[in-house]
RNA sequence: GUCCCCUUCGUCUAUCGGUUAGGACGCCAGAUUUUCAUUCUGGAAAGAGGAGUUCGAUUCUCCUAGGGGAUACCA
Protein backbone atom coordinates (compact mmCIF):
# COMPACT_ATOMS: atom_id res chain seq x y z
CA UNK A 1 0.00 0.00 0.00
CA UNK A 2 1.45 3.39 -0.86
CA UNK A 3 1.75 5.68 1.69
CA UNK A 4 -0.50 8.72 2.19
CA UNK A 5 0.38 11.69 4.34
CA UNK A 6 -1.30 14.52 5.31
CA UNK A 7 -0.61 18.42 6.42
CA UNK A 8 -4.11 19.80 7.46
CA UNK A 9 -3.41 23.52 9.12
CA UNK A 10 -6.38 25.64 9.88
CA UNK A 11 -6.21 28.73 8.41
CA UNK A 12 -6.84 30.92 11.76
CA UNK A 13 -3.51 32.59 11.00
CA UNK A 14 0.07 31.84 9.15
CA UNK A 15 2.03 28.92 8.97
CA UNK A 16 4.08 28.81 12.52
CA UNK A 17 7.11 26.98 13.20
CA UNK A 18 5.35 24.03 14.87
CA UNK A 19 3.20 23.03 12.10
CA UNK A 20 6.03 23.95 9.25
CA UNK A 21 7.74 20.94 11.29
CA UNK A 22 4.87 18.48 11.29
CA UNK A 23 4.60 19.44 7.70
CA UNK A 24 8.02 18.65 7.19
CA UNK A 25 7.92 15.76 8.49
CA UNK A 26 4.53 14.67 6.70
CA UNK A 27 6.56 15.46 4.01
CA UNK A 28 9.43 13.92 4.31
CA UNK A 29 7.85 10.63 5.41
CA UNK A 30 6.09 10.54 2.07
CA UNK A 31 8.76 11.22 -0.08
CA UNK A 32 10.77 8.76 1.88
CA UNK A 33 8.40 6.08 0.70
CA UNK A 34 7.12 7.23 -2.71
CA UNK A 35 4.29 7.97 -1.82
CA UNK A 36 1.93 11.24 -1.48
CA UNK A 37 1.59 14.06 0.20
CA UNK A 38 -1.67 16.04 0.82
CA UNK A 39 -2.70 19.09 1.73
CA UNK A 40 -5.88 20.24 3.04
CA UNK A 41 -7.19 23.47 4.71
CA UNK A 42 -9.48 22.98 8.16
CA UNK A 43 -11.23 25.85 7.65
CA UNK A 44 -14.53 24.45 8.87
CA UNK A 45 -14.31 27.37 11.74
CA UNK A 46 -16.04 30.30 9.28
CA UNK A 47 -15.90 32.45 12.28
CA UNK A 48 -11.94 32.73 12.32
CA UNK A 49 -10.58 31.03 8.85
CA UNK A 50 -9.42 33.86 6.75
CA UNK A 51 -8.24 34.56 2.68
CA UNK A 52 -4.81 35.96 3.99
CA UNK A 53 -4.08 32.78 6.25
CA UNK A 54 -4.78 30.22 3.49
CA UNK A 55 -2.29 32.21 1.35
CA UNK A 56 -0.11 32.83 3.95
CA UNK A 57 0.03 28.82 4.43
CA UNK A 58 0.82 28.37 0.68
CA UNK A 59 3.05 30.93 0.52
CA UNK A 60 5.27 29.33 3.35
CA UNK A 61 5.20 25.76 2.50
CA UNK A 62 6.30 26.80 -1.21
CA UNK A 63 9.18 28.97 0.46
CA UNK A 64 9.85 25.99 2.78
CA UNK A 65 10.50 23.62 -0.74
CA UNK A 66 7.15 21.42 0.83
CA UNK A 67 5.45 20.50 -2.32
CA UNK A 68 2.11 18.90 -1.87
CA UNK A 69 0.29 16.09 -4.35
CA UNK A 70 -3.16 16.99 -6.18
CA UNK A 71 -5.08 19.76 -5.34
CA UNK A 72 -5.70 21.12 -1.58
CA UNK A 73 -8.66 19.74 -0.24
CA UNK A 74 -11.17 22.92 1.33
CA UNK A 75 -12.57 20.91 4.53
CA UNK A 76 -15.70 23.46 4.38
CA UNK A 77 -16.68 22.55 1.03
CA UNK A 78 -17.10 19.08 1.88
CA UNK A 79 -19.86 19.28 4.57
CA UNK A 80 -22.57 17.58 2.87
CA UNK A 81 -20.37 14.97 3.02
CA UNK A 82 -19.75 14.93 6.53
CA UNK A 83 -23.05 15.77 7.27
CA UNK A 84 -24.07 12.51 5.38
CA UNK A 85 -22.10 10.47 7.19
CA UNK A 86 -23.76 11.86 10.49
CA UNK A 87 -27.08 10.94 9.03
CA UNK A 88 -26.10 7.50 8.32
CA UNK A 89 -24.45 7.22 12.05
CA UNK A 90 -27.52 8.23 13.47
CA UNK A 91 -29.87 6.26 11.21
CA UNK A 92 -27.63 3.07 12.38
CA UNK A 93 -27.96 4.14 15.80
CA UNK A 94 -24.83 4.77 16.32
CA UNK A 95 -25.24 8.93 17.30
CA UNK A 96 -28.77 10.71 18.42
CA UNK A 97 -29.63 14.40 18.51
CA UNK A 98 -29.04 16.42 21.85
CA UNK A 99 -31.06 19.16 22.99
CA UNK A 100 -28.97 20.53 25.93
CA UNK A 101 -28.28 23.97 26.32
CA UNK A 102 -25.15 25.62 26.71
CA UNK A 103 -25.80 26.56 30.20
CA UNK A 104 -27.13 23.18 30.91
CA UNK A 105 -23.60 21.71 29.68
CA UNK A 106 -21.57 24.50 31.73
CA UNK A 107 -23.44 23.00 35.16
CA UNK A 108 -22.60 19.46 33.82
CA UNK A 109 -19.13 20.61 33.57
CA UNK A 110 -19.24 22.17 36.45
CA UNK A 111 -20.17 20.55 38.66
CA UNK A 112 -18.32 17.03 37.56
CA UNK A 113 -15.18 19.19 38.42
CA UNK A 114 -16.49 19.64 41.74
CA UNK A 115 -17.08 16.02 42.32
CA UNK A 116 -13.96 15.37 40.67
CA UNK A 117 -15.19 13.28 38.04
CA UNK A 118 -13.96 13.71 34.77
CA UNK A 119 -15.78 17.41 33.52
CA UNK A 120 -17.92 15.21 30.18
CA UNK A 121 -21.16 15.30 28.94
CA UNK A 122 -23.41 12.83 30.67
CA UNK A 123 -25.27 11.47 27.22
CA UNK A 124 -28.89 12.88 28.81
CA UNK A 125 -29.98 12.25 25.61
CA UNK A 126 -28.48 9.47 24.71
CA UNK A 127 -31.34 7.10 24.89
CA UNK A 128 -34.09 9.83 25.29
CA UNK A 129 -37.00 9.25 22.79
CA UNK A 130 -37.07 12.46 20.14
CA UNK A 131 -40.59 13.42 21.11
CA UNK A 132 -39.15 14.70 24.21
CA UNK A 133 -37.30 17.21 22.40
CA UNK A 134 -38.14 20.43 23.58
CA UNK A 135 -39.80 22.72 20.80
CA UNK A 136 -37.78 25.56 19.07
CA UNK A 137 -34.23 24.07 20.05
CA UNK A 138 -32.25 22.93 17.13
CA UNK A 139 -30.54 19.67 18.32
CA UNK A 140 -26.76 19.13 17.56
CA UNK A 141 -26.06 15.49 16.60
CA UNK A 142 -23.48 13.64 19.00
CA UNK A 143 -21.74 10.18 18.99
CA UNK A 144 -23.11 7.64 20.76
CA UNK A 145 -19.45 6.72 22.24
CA UNK A 146 -18.58 3.47 24.12
CA UNK A 147 -19.33 3.83 28.21
CA UNK A 148 -16.91 0.98 29.39
CA UNK A 149 -14.06 -0.09 28.58
CA UNK A 150 -10.42 1.59 27.28
CA UNK A 151 -9.61 2.77 23.82
CA UNK A 152 -5.98 2.10 22.74
CA UNK A 153 -4.07 4.39 20.52
CA UNK A 154 -1.21 2.14 18.65
CA UNK A 155 1.22 5.58 18.34
CA UNK A 156 4.39 5.18 15.95
CA UNK A 157 6.07 7.53 18.30
CA UNK A 158 4.47 7.25 21.45
CA UNK A 159 3.71 3.68 21.49
CA UNK A 160 0.06 2.37 23.27
CA UNK A 161 -1.45 5.39 25.26
CA UNK A 162 -4.68 3.80 26.79
CA UNK A 163 -7.52 5.97 27.71
CA UNK A 164 -10.59 5.11 29.93
CA UNK A 165 -13.66 5.24 28.01
CA UNK A 166 -15.55 7.08 30.37
CA UNK A 167 -13.27 9.90 30.19
CA UNK A 168 -14.25 10.26 26.58
CA UNK A 169 -18.04 11.76 26.52
CA UNK A 170 -20.40 11.42 23.38
CA UNK A 171 -18.78 14.34 21.29
CA UNK A 172 -20.62 16.46 18.82
CA UNK A 173 -20.50 15.78 14.96
CA UNK A 174 -22.91 18.24 14.13
CA UNK A 175 -23.34 21.69 15.35
CA UNK A 176 -27.09 22.56 15.92
CA UNK A 177 -26.50 24.73 12.43
CA UNK A 178 -26.27 21.74 10.41
CA UNK A 179 -22.34 22.54 10.15
CA UNK A 180 -19.75 19.23 10.93
CA UNK A 181 -17.15 19.72 13.91
CA UNK A 182 -13.29 18.94 13.36
CA UNK A 183 -14.20 15.71 14.72
CA UNK A 184 -16.12 14.25 12.00
CA UNK A 185 -14.65 16.13 9.13
CA UNK A 186 -11.20 14.78 9.90
CA UNK A 187 -12.09 11.09 10.05
CA UNK A 188 -14.28 11.73 6.66
CA UNK A 189 -11.98 13.24 4.80
CA UNK A 190 -8.55 11.26 6.42
CA UNK A 191 -10.57 8.79 4.72
CA UNK A 192 -12.08 9.95 1.84
CA UNK A 193 -8.12 10.97 1.01
CA UNK A 194 -6.72 7.52 1.50
CA UNK A 195 -4.39 8.76 4.12
CA UNK A 196 -2.54 6.02 5.68
CA UNK A 197 -1.13 7.70 7.94
CA UNK A 198 -1.34 10.90 10.20
CA UNK A 199 1.91 12.62 11.51
CA UNK A 200 0.71 15.46 13.77
CA UNK A 201 1.18 17.46 16.85
CA UNK A 202 0.76 15.47 20.21
CA UNK A 203 -1.86 18.15 21.30
CA UNK A 204 -4.14 15.80 18.96
CA UNK A 205 -3.72 12.55 20.90
CA UNK A 206 -6.52 12.60 23.02
CA UNK A 207 -8.34 13.23 20.00
CA UNK A 208 -6.98 10.47 18.51
CA UNK A 209 -9.02 8.24 20.61
CA UNK A 210 -12.14 10.09 19.68
CA UNK A 211 -11.31 9.92 16.60
CA UNK A 212 -10.61 6.35 16.68
CA UNK A 213 -13.88 5.25 18.06
CA UNK A 214 -15.26 7.12 15.33
CA UNK A 215 -14.02 5.54 12.64
CA UNK A 216 -14.48 1.61 14.06
CA UNK A 217 -18.22 2.58 14.20
CA UNK A 218 -18.45 3.73 10.91
CA UNK A 219 -16.21 0.49 10.18
CA UNK A 220 -13.25 1.98 8.57
CA UNK A 221 -9.60 0.78 8.72
CA UNK A 222 -7.74 2.86 11.46
CA UNK A 223 -4.93 4.85 9.73
CA UNK A 224 -1.31 4.81 11.49
CA UNK A 225 -0.90 7.84 14.49
CA UNK A 226 2.50 9.82 15.01
CA UNK A 227 1.77 11.78 17.25
CA UNK A 228 5.17 14.38 17.74
CA UNK A 229 6.03 16.05 20.60
CA UNK A 230 5.20 20.19 20.18
CA UNK A 231 8.12 22.75 19.96
CA UNK A 232 8.49 24.86 22.83
CA UNK A 233 9.67 28.35 23.38
CA UNK A 234 13.07 29.19 24.84
CA UNK A 235 11.71 29.46 28.00
CA UNK A 236 10.14 25.62 27.93
CA UNK A 237 6.65 27.13 27.72
CA UNK A 238 4.02 27.31 25.11
CA UNK A 239 5.32 29.44 22.20
CA UNK A 240 3.94 32.23 21.90
CA UNK A 241 4.18 35.35 19.69
CA UNK A 242 6.68 36.86 21.69
CA UNK A 243 9.70 34.11 20.95
CA UNK A 244 9.36 31.29 18.34
CA UNK A 245 5.84 31.36 17.15
CA UNK A 246 6.59 33.78 14.36
CA UNK A 247 5.16 32.40 11.05
CA UNK A 248 7.85 30.95 8.81
CA UNK A 249 7.93 34.13 6.61
CA UNK A 250 9.11 36.03 9.08
CA UNK A 251 12.28 33.82 9.09
CA UNK A 252 12.89 34.72 5.80
CA UNK A 253 12.12 38.17 6.44
CA UNK A 254 14.98 37.61 9.20
CA UNK A 255 17.45 36.51 6.48
CA UNK A 256 17.09 32.49 7.05
CA UNK A 257 17.45 29.99 4.23
CA UNK A 258 14.71 27.52 3.53
CA UNK A 259 17.34 24.65 3.66
CA UNK A 260 18.92 25.71 6.77
CA UNK A 261 15.69 25.65 8.20
CA UNK A 262 14.40 22.60 7.31
CA UNK A 263 17.83 20.92 8.52
CA UNK A 264 17.29 22.87 12.12
CA UNK A 265 13.59 21.73 12.09
CA UNK A 266 14.39 18.33 10.99
CA UNK A 267 17.08 18.07 14.02
CA UNK A 268 14.05 19.43 16.70
CA UNK A 269 13.13 16.57 17.46
CA UNK A 270 14.50 13.57 14.94
CA UNK A 271 17.72 12.77 14.82
CA UNK A 272 19.99 9.60 13.07
CA UNK A 273 23.18 9.50 14.87
CA UNK A 274 25.39 12.50 16.02
CA UNK A 275 24.19 13.74 11.95
CA UNK A 276 23.59 17.34 12.05
CA UNK A 277 23.97 18.58 9.32
CA UNK A 278 21.66 16.88 6.67
CA UNK A 279 20.90 17.65 3.19
CA UNK A 280 17.18 17.18 1.81
CA UNK A 281 18.54 14.01 -0.03
CA UNK A 282 19.45 12.77 2.53
CA UNK A 283 16.85 13.55 4.89
CA UNK A 284 14.31 11.84 2.70
CA UNK A 285 16.75 8.86 2.45
CA UNK A 286 17.00 9.05 6.19
CA UNK A 287 13.47 10.01 7.36
CA UNK A 288 11.72 7.74 9.92
CA UNK A 289 9.14 7.33 11.93
CA UNK A 290 11.37 5.00 15.28
CA UNK A 291 14.00 8.04 15.77
CA UNK A 292 11.37 11.13 16.23
CA UNK A 293 12.05 11.60 20.21
CA UNK A 294 9.39 11.72 23.02
CA UNK A 295 10.16 14.92 24.03
CA UNK A 296 9.23 18.32 23.50
CA UNK A 297 12.53 20.87 22.20
CA UNK A 298 12.82 24.09 22.70
CA UNK A 299 13.25 26.34 19.71
CA UNK A 300 16.91 27.72 19.68
CA UNK A 301 17.96 30.77 17.42
CA UNK A 302 21.40 30.27 17.77
CA UNK A 303 21.69 27.11 16.45
CA UNK A 304 19.88 28.17 13.74
CA UNK A 305 22.02 30.62 13.11
CA UNK A 306 24.84 28.37 12.98
CA UNK A 307 23.47 26.14 10.30
CA UNK A 308 22.02 29.00 8.30
CA UNK A 309 26.16 30.89 8.14
CA UNK A 310 26.73 27.19 7.14
CA UNK A 311 24.39 26.84 4.18
CA UNK A 312 25.23 30.29 3.30
CA UNK A 313 28.67 29.86 2.95
CA UNK A 314 28.19 26.59 0.79
CA UNK A 315 25.42 28.45 -1.38
CA UNK A 316 26.02 29.17 -4.52
CA UNK A 317 27.34 33.14 -5.29
CA UNK A 318 24.44 33.82 -8.06
CA UNK A 319 21.21 31.96 -5.62
CA UNK A 320 22.70 34.09 -2.98
CA UNK A 321 22.88 37.50 -5.05
CA UNK A 322 19.18 36.70 -6.31
CA UNK A 323 18.35 36.79 -2.61
CA UNK A 324 20.68 39.73 -1.52
CA UNK A 325 18.78 42.03 -4.82
CA UNK A 326 15.61 42.59 -3.29
CA UNK A 327 16.99 43.13 0.15
CA UNK A 328 19.34 45.54 -0.94
CA UNK A 329 17.11 47.29 -3.76
CA UNK A 330 14.03 47.91 -0.25
CA UNK A 331 17.02 49.44 1.92
CA UNK A 332 18.24 51.42 -0.61
CA UNK A 333 14.94 52.85 -2.46
CA UNK A 334 16.60 52.61 -5.53
CA UNK A 335 16.88 49.56 -8.19
CA UNK A 336 19.99 47.37 -8.60
CA UNK A 337 21.23 47.52 -12.00
CA UNK A 338 22.85 44.35 -13.84
CA UNK A 339 26.08 45.86 -13.72
CA UNK A 340 25.60 46.43 -9.55
CA UNK A 341 24.70 42.65 -9.37
CA UNK A 342 27.58 41.14 -11.58
CA UNK A 343 29.38 42.73 -9.05
CA UNK A 344 27.98 41.39 -5.89
CA UNK A 345 28.15 38.52 -7.62
CA UNK A 346 31.83 38.89 -7.95
CA UNK A 347 32.32 40.02 -4.42
CA UNK A 348 29.67 36.93 -3.13
CA UNK A 349 32.26 34.59 -2.96
CA UNK A 350 34.09 36.69 -0.01
CA UNK A 351 31.02 38.73 1.55
CA UNK A 352 29.18 35.16 2.13
CA UNK A 353 32.67 34.17 4.34
CA UNK A 354 31.33 36.04 7.17
CA UNK A 355 27.60 36.22 6.84
CA UNK A 356 24.77 34.62 9.25
CA UNK A 357 22.00 35.66 7.37
CA UNK A 358 20.78 36.88 3.99
CA UNK A 359 20.03 39.88 5.38
CA UNK A 360 23.61 40.47 7.04
CA UNK A 361 24.74 40.07 3.49
CA UNK A 362 22.97 42.20 2.09
CA UNK A 363 23.73 44.64 4.71
CA UNK A 364 28.16 43.76 4.07
CA UNK A 365 27.39 43.91 0.04
CA UNK A 366 26.18 47.95 0.74
CA UNK A 367 29.51 49.50 0.03
CA UNK A 368 30.10 48.10 -3.61
CA UNK A 369 26.97 49.76 -4.98
CA UNK A 370 27.82 53.11 -2.95
CA UNK A 371 28.26 56.54 -4.92
CA UNK A 372 31.24 57.87 -4.39
CA UNK A 373 32.57 59.94 -2.17
CA UNK A 374 31.82 57.61 0.26
CA UNK A 375 30.22 58.02 3.61
CA UNK A 376 32.50 56.87 6.39
CA UNK A 377 31.35 55.74 9.52
CA UNK A 378 33.07 56.49 12.50
CA UNK A 379 35.37 54.10 13.44
CA UNK A 380 36.45 54.25 9.38
CA UNK A 381 37.23 57.81 9.46
CA UNK A 382 39.26 57.54 12.79
CA UNK A 383 41.72 55.39 10.65
CA UNK A 384 42.00 57.59 7.93
CA UNK A 385 44.85 59.94 9.73
CA UNK A 386 46.90 62.70 7.86
CA UNK A 387 49.78 59.89 7.96
CA UNK A 388 47.25 57.48 7.01
CA UNK A 389 45.91 59.35 3.94
CA UNK A 390 49.20 60.53 2.70
CA UNK A 391 50.38 56.72 2.95
CA UNK A 392 47.60 55.87 0.69
CA UNK A 393 47.88 58.66 -1.56
CA UNK A 394 51.33 57.09 -2.22
CA UNK A 395 49.32 53.86 -2.75
CA UNK A 396 46.88 55.20 -5.21
CA UNK A 397 49.94 55.93 -7.43
CA UNK A 398 51.52 52.41 -7.15
CA UNK A 399 48.14 50.92 -7.73
CA UNK A 400 47.62 53.48 -11.46
CA UNK A 401 50.92 51.96 -12.65
CA UNK A 402 49.67 48.79 -12.30
CA UNK A 403 49.30 46.92 -15.87
CA UNK A 404 47.21 44.32 -14.88
CA UNK A 405 44.40 44.97 -12.39
CA UNK A 406 43.63 41.64 -10.95
CA UNK A 407 43.93 39.75 -7.48
CA UNK A 408 47.14 39.04 -7.98
CA UNK A 409 48.83 42.26 -9.23
CA UNK A 410 46.85 44.61 -6.45
CA UNK A 411 47.89 42.30 -3.50
CA UNK A 412 51.65 42.78 -4.92
CA UNK A 413 51.27 45.98 -4.91
CA UNK A 414 49.46 46.62 -1.43
CA UNK A 415 52.59 44.28 -0.15
CA UNK A 416 55.46 46.62 -1.76
CA UNK A 417 53.75 49.53 -0.71
CA UNK A 418 53.84 48.25 2.85
CA UNK A 419 57.24 47.40 2.36
CA UNK A 420 58.38 50.73 1.13
CA UNK A 421 56.61 52.56 4.09
CA UNK A 422 58.08 50.06 6.40
CA UNK A 423 54.87 48.95 7.74
CA UNK A 424 52.97 46.30 8.31
CA UNK A 425 50.43 45.00 6.30
CA UNK A 426 47.51 45.32 9.10
CA UNK A 427 48.75 49.37 9.15
CA UNK A 428 47.84 49.67 5.68
CA UNK A 429 45.40 47.41 4.93
CA UNK A 430 43.13 49.06 7.71
CA UNK A 431 42.59 52.23 6.36
CA UNK A 432 42.62 51.28 2.91
CA UNK A 433 39.39 49.64 4.05
CA UNK A 434 37.58 52.84 5.55
CA UNK A 435 38.69 54.56 2.43
CA UNK A 436 37.22 51.42 0.35
CA UNK A 437 34.48 50.30 2.33
CA UNK A 438 33.61 53.11 4.33
CA UNK A 439 33.99 50.61 6.99
CA UNK A 440 36.56 48.40 8.92
CA UNK A 441 34.55 44.94 8.29
CA UNK A 442 34.87 43.83 4.53
CA UNK A 443 35.82 40.50 2.62
CA UNK A 444 39.64 40.42 2.02
CA UNK A 445 41.28 43.75 1.03
CA UNK A 446 42.25 41.99 -2.27
CA UNK A 447 39.29 40.81 -2.75
CA UNK A 448 37.85 44.38 -2.06
CA UNK A 449 40.46 45.72 -4.93
CA UNK A 450 39.55 43.07 -7.89
CA UNK A 451 36.13 43.38 -7.07
CA UNK A 452 35.59 47.08 -7.32
CA UNK A 453 37.69 47.67 -10.29
CA UNK A 454 40.54 50.02 -10.82
CA UNK A 455 38.61 53.11 -11.34
CA UNK A 456 36.38 52.73 -8.50
CA UNK A 457 39.61 51.84 -6.06
CA UNK A 458 41.57 54.62 -6.99
CA UNK A 459 38.95 57.06 -7.06
CA UNK A 460 37.35 55.95 -3.71
CA UNK A 461 41.10 55.95 -2.21
CA UNK A 462 42.15 59.41 -3.32
CA UNK A 463 38.53 60.57 -2.13
CA UNK A 464 39.92 60.72 1.28
CA UNK A 465 42.43 62.82 0.69
CA UNK A 466 43.19 64.57 3.80
CA UNK A 467 44.22 67.81 2.48
C1' G B 1 -10.07 18.96 39.29
C1' U B 2 -9.70 14.67 35.67
C1' C B 3 -7.02 12.12 31.79
C1' C B 4 -2.61 11.61 28.73
C1' C B 5 2.56 12.46 27.61
C1' C B 6 7.54 13.87 28.80
C1' U B 7 12.36 14.31 32.01
C1' U B 8 20.79 12.83 29.60
C1' C B 9 25.63 19.03 29.59
C1' G B 10 22.47 26.06 29.30
C1' U B 11 20.07 24.18 24.31
C1' C B 12 19.31 20.13 20.35
C1' U B 13 20.55 15.16 20.87
C1' A B 14 23.45 9.82 20.76
C1' U B 15 23.24 5.56 23.94
C1' C B 16 18.49 0.49 22.55
C1' G B 17 21.79 -3.49 30.76
C1' G B 18 28.38 -3.39 31.10
C1' U B 19 30.95 3.35 27.52
C1' U B 20 36.56 7.48 30.66
C1' A B 21 28.12 8.81 29.07
C1' G B 22 29.54 10.55 22.52
C1' G B 23 28.37 14.66 18.99
C1' A B 24 26.46 19.62 17.71
C1' C B 25 25.20 24.84 19.07
C1' G B 26 26.55 28.28 22.68
C1' C B 27 30.46 29.53 26.28
C1' C B 28 35.90 29.87 27.84
C1' A B 29 41.24 29.50 26.37
C1' G B 30 44.80 29.19 22.48
C1' A B 31 46.59 28.95 17.14
C1' U B 32 46.03 31.10 12.16
C1' U B 33 44.94 36.15 10.23
C1' U B 34 44.94 42.72 6.60
C1' U B 35 39.44 43.84 9.75
C1' C B 36 35.42 40.74 10.64
C1' A B 37 34.25 36.00 9.90
C1' U B 38 35.92 31.31 8.69
C1' U B 39 39.18 27.32 9.97
C1' C B 40 42.02 24.47 13.61
C1' U B 41 43.35 22.83 18.76
C1' G B 42 42.07 22.40 23.83
C1' G B 43 38.58 23.13 28.08
C1' A B 44 34.35 23.57 31.50
C1' A B 45 29.44 21.38 31.21
C1' A B 46 24.46 16.13 31.93
C1' G B 47 21.56 10.96 33.36
C1' A B 48 15.27 15.33 38.36
C1' G B 49 14.79 12.63 43.33
C1' G B 50 13.68 7.95 45.77
C1' A B 51 12.67 2.73 45.85
C1' G B 52 12.87 -1.95 43.30
C1' U B 53 14.51 -5.87 39.37
C1' U B 54 19.62 -7.47 38.20
C1' C B 55 26.18 -9.72 39.19
C1' G B 56 25.56 -4.77 36.99
C1' A B 57 21.35 0.32 35.68
C1' U B 58 21.14 6.56 32.04
C1' U B 59 18.86 2.19 29.88
C1' C B 60 13.51 -2.14 32.73
C1' U B 61 9.33 -1.36 36.82
C1' C B 62 6.97 1.65 40.55
C1' C B 63 6.47 6.18 43.45
C1' U B 64 7.40 11.45 44.05
C1' A B 65 8.57 16.06 41.95
C1' G B 66 8.79 19.23 37.85
C1' G B 67 7.29 20.43 32.82
C1' G B 68 3.87 19.98 28.79
C1' G B 69 -0.74 18.70 26.42
C1' A B 70 -6.03 17.66 26.44
C1' U B 71 -10.46 18.50 28.72
C1' A B 72 -15.38 23.70 23.39
C1' C B 73 -21.65 23.61 19.11
C1' C B 74 -12.01 25.70 17.89
C1' A B 75 -9.04 23.04 14.94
Amino acid sequence: MTVVTRFAPSPTGFLHIGGARTALFNWLYARHHEGKFLLRIEDTDRERSTDEAIEAIFDGMKWLGLDWDEEPVFQFSRRDRHAEIARQLIDEGKAYYCYASKEELADMRETARAEGRPPVYDGRWRDRDPSEAPAGVDPVVRFKSPNEGVTVVHDLVQGDVTFANEQLDDMILLRADGTPTYMLSVVVDDYDMGVTDIIRGDDHLTNAARQKQLIEAIGWPVPNHSHIPLIHGPDGAKLSKRHGALGVEAYRDMGYLPEALRNYLLRLGWSHGDDEVISTEQAIEWFNLENIGKSAARFDFAKLENLNGLYIRNADDAYLTSLVAPILAKNTGQEISSNQLKLIEKAMNGLKERAKSVNSLAESSLFLIAERPLALDDKAKSLITEEASAVLMRLADRLEALEQWNPETVEEAVRAAAEAENLKLGKIAQPLRAALTGTTVSPGIFDVLNVLGREQSIGRIRDVRSD
